[in-house]
Order: structure tokens, then C-alpha cells, then sequence
DNA sequence: TGTACATCAGTGAACGCGCGTTCACTGATGTAC
DNA sequence: TGTACATCAGTGAACGCGCGTTCACTGATGTAC
């Protein structure tokens, strides 16, 4: 067996590699990562719970490991998806690109994304948000502007709106309570985010 | 004490939110729902472990009704918003109105956005993510429409361009890994959705 | 108003379990001569 | 190439702990007469 030409090296790294896999495979199932457990990953790693500690301190360090690896990947499709012409042009690569490489690398994006919670939880909220979407769509079909278009586009407007309010909470969450001028910078920054994408709605031709 | 003089069902509802406000506070501190056990939200309800099963079968359950309290809140804060003029009024009023519903009801929020991740992991990650937007923004600077923004709109677009991303990569990572039709609608949405962007780029004025 | 009984929110002891972490260890790989 | 020793990745037993859940209970509140 190869195996057992390896160095020493090359076998401590494999076992590092197979305790990050462990850890990624177990978030892509569902789990997150607050409640993975030491010996569960080192279990799936084919490894005794206290050789984990040849590698890393914590879990902690290890999800921390993991984030380098999810955003160097990452980076390397950002790189390759810039090498396109005008910026609409752009649009269309980097969304096509976005989406090859979810496909391809779902464990590191199940990290980077759920980190986080229950699945049950998480499909109660984000069922919740989508219908907030829906009234923000029945809402804005008064507008005159949007008098003309499908539901399908007001429905993506909505979404597009709805997502980045809740990216504007997520960071106000960040602002420590009392700190009023960077609350301010932020609700600045959510205005004009908003006001951009209004001022698209007129150049669009819904249903095109 | 007037603790004596209410009824049998006042109690049971007190204990109730009692417990849910266990829960809410433990997250807004930055703790996630899933490490949350049953046994410190009773302690700090002032309950016994045991008591819990009168209200709530699992913390689960309890989770789901703090979606619904908080998604409560939110609607009538919403419903509250949309008594505005045109849409670009609008924008000012509902930023606005969100800005102060989330300082005022954090606990909701925090359950909201954080039924997630270790706060340490978040940050690392919430970093990179600001990271990859600096670059877009690096990136965009050099469009002939862009050339004449500032470095502070420019930043501001990116932001919304890879919030609007990570969105859409929320939304593919929850369809089946072979389902291309639903994943082709997602892009497709994507792809509109930053083509409105884009569309009000022209319309900007950079500066104002 | 008074009594007898039913209901039921909250109690407290007990259980078995998986957890993180410690410790002394083993035996293969690597190094010096 | 051969030997003697050092290094070190992985082992396995043991610990104390907080957990979820069960069970029989208590005693105050509510109800029927």
C-alpha cells in the first residue's frame, strides 16, 4: 500500500485534510457549525477524539482553518470571472460563474453561508422574509412607474430590496448600541443602495 | 404582592414569555439557537428544567413561535412604512423606520438575522466578505460609466452587488444539488437583478 | 358563603449519555553517527 | 548500509460535567354543588 511510503508530513496533513472534511461534510448535511462536536468530527475523520489536538487547539481554529480555504477558493473563480468586457456583459459571467461554482464547491459554501442554524428555524424565517417580498411586490405595483411590469420582475425587485434591507440589519446588529454616527453611516449607505436600484426602474423593460 | 391575586392562566402565559425572553436574551448576547439548552433557558426563566414541558415540547417549538412574535413586530412596522408619496420618498421613510424598528427591538432582530453562528467565526468571515467587495469595487472603477464615482459610492454598489450574491447563493444551496431547472431560475433572477443595477448606474449622480 | 374534589403549573430526584480534556502510552518515522 | 536514539502522530482509559427526559410529587387555583 502507498500509504505506507508516505512521511510522516504527508500523513499529518492527510489527517488534517480528513478532520476538515469531516467538519465540512457534516454543515453541508444540515448540522451547524456551533453544534459540531470534537469527537463527532474526529469520528468521521477516522481518527481517535484526542489526535485531534496534534492540529488544532479548538474547533474554533479549525472552522477558522476553514474559512481561509473557502475564500481562497472563492477568490481564484473572482479572479477568473473578471476578464470580461462592458459591465452587463460582467452581469451575466459573474452570475453564470457564481452559480458553476456553488455547484462545484457546496461544502465550502454551505460553510461560508450556514455557519448557522437549525435547518427547520432557518426555512421558518426565510419563509417569513419571502413573504415579506411578496407584500413589498403587491406594494410597489401602485407606483406608476412600475404600473407596466410582470409580476415576476416586481417579485425580483422585491427580493432584491428585502435582501439588502436585511444586509443593512445584519450590520446594524454589528453597531454597538449606543453608537448613533455609525448607525447613521449605515442607514446612509442603505439609502442610497435603495435609491440606486430606483433609479434603474425606469430604463428597465419589464418582461424582456 | 398582586403575583397572588392573578389567575392560573396569567402565571402560565408569564412563565411563557418568561422563557422566550430567556431565549431572546441569551441571543441577542451572541449566543446561537442551536447551543441554547433547555436547562439554562429555564434557569434564567426562574423555572425548573422540567417546567419548560408545559409550555414548549421541544426548543424547537419555542423557536418557531419566536419567529412568529418577531415577524409580528416586523409586519406592523412595515404595515406602519408605506404611507409615503413616490417611491424615492419611500426609501428615506423605510430606511428610516428600519433603523429605529432594530434599535428598538434588538432582541428580535438578533433572533432574526443570528439564530446563527459563533460570533468569532461570523466576524471572520462577515471580514472576507467586505474584503471581496473592496476589490469589486477596485474593480469597477475602471468602467467608463464608474470613472467619475467616488471611492465611498463605489464601495456602496459593491456592497450591494455581493449582498445581492450571497442571497442567491443562499437561495441555490437550498435547492436539490440536481435540480438545474430551479437552479437556471435562480440565476436567471440574479442576472436581472444586477442588470437593474447596473441599469441605474448611468442615472447616478456620485457625490450627492 | 362553604365544602369536597379535580385540575394543572411547577417541583425535585434520578437516569443514562455524549461531551471536552488529561494523561501516560506506543510504535512507526526520521536523524546522527 | 547498520545501529542507537529522538521525535511525534495517533492511542485508549479515565475524569467530571451539563445535558434532555422520566417520573411521582405538591400545593395552589378553579369548579360543582
Amino acid at each position: 500500500v502507498p500509504a505506507e511510503r508516505r512521511t510522516q508530513a504527508q500523513r499529518r496533513q492527510a489527517t488534517r485534510q480528513a478532520l476538515m472534511e469531516a467538519a465540512l461534510l457534516r454543515i453541508q448535511a444540515g448540522e451547524s457549525f456551533d453544534t459540531l462536536s470534537l469527537r463527532s468530527v474526529a469520528r468521521d475523520a477516522g481518527v481517535v477524539p484526542t489526535a485531534f489536538y496534534r492540529h488544532f487547539a479548538t474547533l474554533e481554529e479549525l472552522g477558522l482553518a476553514l474559512v481561509d480555504d473557502s475564500f481562497r477558493s472563492l477568490r481564484a473563480m473572482l479572479r477568473g470571472a473578471r476578464e470580461s468586457g462592458g459591465p452587463d456583459d460582467a452581469v451575466v459571467a459573474s452570475v453564470e460563474n457564481l452559480t458553476a461554482h456553488v455547484q462545484h464547491n457546496r461544502d465550502y459554501w454551505s460553510f461560508i453561508v450556514r455557519s448557522q442554524g437549525t435547518t427547520q428555524l432557518r426555512h421558518a424565517i426565510r419563509t417569513e422574509i419571502r413573504l415579506v417580498a411578496s407584500e413589498l411586490a403587491t406594494d410597489l405595483a401602485r407606483f406608476p412607474v412600475l404600473r407596466e411590469w410582470t409580476t415576476d420582475d416586481l417579485q425580483m425587485v422585491s427580493a432584491l430590496i428585502v435582501n439588502s434591507m436585511i444586509s443593512t440589519v445584519e450590520e446594524l446588529l454589528e453597531v454597538a448600541p449606543g453608537d448613533e454616527r455609525r448607525e447613521a453611516e449605515i442607514a446612509a449607505v442603505a439609502k442610497k443602495q435603495l435609491r440606486l436600484v430606483v433609479l434603474g426602474m425606469p430604463a428597465w423593460r419589464s418582461g424582456s
